[in-house]
Order: C-alpha cells, then structure tokens, then sequence
DNA sequence: CGTAAACAGGACCGACGCGGTCCGGTATTG
DNA sequence: CAATACCGGACCGCGTCGGTCCTGTTTACG
C-alpha cells in the first residue's frame, strides 16, 4: 500500500514519453497507441495536466499536447500533485489546522509534517528529465540510510 | 493524495500512546477511552499488530496487550508495513517481475524502485521512540533539498 | 464554406477497498 | 462458574478509483 493511484502513474509515463522528443507535438490518439494506454484515459489524464498547467494544448485539427516546460523544470511532484492532489501523509498535514480532534494533544502532528516534507522534497527533487534515463546517474535521492541521519 | 490508511494512523497513534508506559498492559478497553477512537477499531488493529509481532497479547480476565519490543526498536516502517501491507510506490514496484506488460521497455521502473527505497529507509529510519517526542531533537530525515542530493 | 480532426468539459458507471461494526468462541483469573 | 478480554472472521455502507462516453467548440485544410 502507501501506493499513488494509477492516473498518476499512467500520466508520469505519458509525460516521460512525451520527454523523449519535447519539442513535438503530441495527439491523445497517437500517445494512446505509442504507449498502449487506452484512449479515453490518455485523454483524461492529458486534459487534467494542461488543466494544472504542466502541458500546453492545441485545439483543432492538427491540434494536439505538447510538454509546457523543458523537462528539466517539471518535478515529479507536481506531476503527482496534478493527478491526484496536494501530497499529504494523513489528513492532518493536509487539512486545515482544527480539522482534527486530537489536534491540541496529538504529539504526532510534527512528526508527520517532517516525513511529509521530506517525501515532497524528495519527489520535486527529481526531474522529468531524470527519469527518461533508464538508470539515472543522479537521481537525488540517497542510497543509504546515513543520508537521512542529518540534524535538523 | 498519497497517503497512508486510517487504521495506520490509529495504529501508529496507539501504539505511541502504549510507547508512554513501555511496560504496562493495556486492554482495548482502556485505549479506546485514553485515546478516543472507537473500541472496535481499536480492537481490530490491536489484533492486526500482534498477530505481525509488534504487540504481544494476554488472554483471558487482566490481559491486555503489550509492546513486543522497546519503542527504539520499533519503526514506523514495520508499523505502517503491518497495517497495511508492503510499502510500493506503484504496482511494479511491488508485483514479481512479469506483472507489468511494460516490463521490458519500461525505463520508469528502476527510478520507482529508487524512490520506493529512499522512502522505506526514511520510514525505518524513524523508531516508535522518536515519536513520542513532541518535537524530536533527532528526525531522521533532512530537512533541505540539500540532503537528498547525493551520489548513489 | 464545409468537413474532419482533435481538445474541453463533464456525466456516468461498476467494482473494489476502506472505515467501521458485530458476533461466537476461547483463554484466564478469582 | 462467572466475568473479563483476546481471537477470528463475517458483514456492510459508502466513497473513490479506474474507465467509458457524449456533447460541445476550435482549428486546419480542400
């Protein structure tokens, strides 16, 4: 579990493909068929990220996606952050403060907010760009526990 | 989006109350009323959490459950694992290979597998000990993008 | 100017999993 | 033997996810 769902997952595909040649445009149908992910979902999925402004559109014939950013400047965070909303470990790093009971007494909440912040950094630390390399020789995150044994 | 289940998080909020007085037994009962969530719910992720080792239980009239360990050898990876099943970013990452169609031509998967390590060692890296703290001195996760960028 | 291609918006739907409850059984204490 | 408490599992409503489809509207091209 602890899983993004699969829009998020098929858009982050759809966007690595679509990094392999940013300058081109792409239709709904074409990508469909280069990346055998079914039509109505490419097409949902594309329009929510132009909708979040990660693709420019171009409508009528001869119409079609095209990347709005160089790869380099689109995070996988905000990928995920389009497709399926902020990036929140529970409610309570999400929610505005007083939407939880436990709030004055719960010790957990910084706690949370931490890893939360953490796992954010992690995913806007990696690049659209990065990934369209099968075995990235940067990708920024540490191999080892001792990178995350740092002091605040 | 992204986040963790419910009963994980009351897992993890009853098993940090349990981490104030390591040694004493607890019914479900009673952690219902100290931390106010309903007693069948209690009841169910107690279970849950000693049948995968992390409580140990005590039938019959006086039991209770108890910590199976210290709280500093208890992770909050090991918590979350156990409420609700292997940490996997998305399904290939968890799945045997051949679960993905994609498989072969896929160059996302490696970064997932990547991400989905950094992510399980920082969740490992944090005990049910820290946890306590309201706000630990010791988190075991950095606190600037700075951190995350290192060599593999 | 008409037609085809393609995006835009949103309704719609089935299925599954989550959150939550309840019950019958068994072990332990006194 | 009675009370307490864990154990296993059935059960259920509801929301969300995955996925489809339909009705516009815009643009290119002949």
């Amino acid at each position: 579990m602890l899983r993004m769902t699969k829009q998020a997952d098929y858009g982050i595909v759809l966007m690595t493909h679509m990094a392999d040649d940013a300058r081109r445009r792409f239709t709904a149908p074409e990508l469909s068929a280069e990346t055998q992910i079914p039509l109505p979902m490419v097409s949902k999925i594309l329009k929510m990220l132009s909708r979040e402004g990660l693709l420019g559109s171009h409508r009528g014939s001869k119409g079609g996606y095209s990347l709005a950013r160089a790869p380099e400047r689109i995070t996988v965070a905000a990928m995920i952050a389009a497709l399926e909303g902020p990036i929140a470990f529970t409610e309570c790093v999400e929610g505005a403060p007083g939407s939880c009971s436990q709030e004055a007494v719960c010790r957990l909440r910084s706690n949370w907010q931490r890893i939360n912040v953490a796992l954010k950094q992690a995913l806007e630390g990696i690049t659209l760009a990065e990934l369209t390399h099968p075995l990235p020789p940067l990708v920024r995150l540490g191999g080892g526990a001792r990178t995350f044994e740092q002091r605040i």
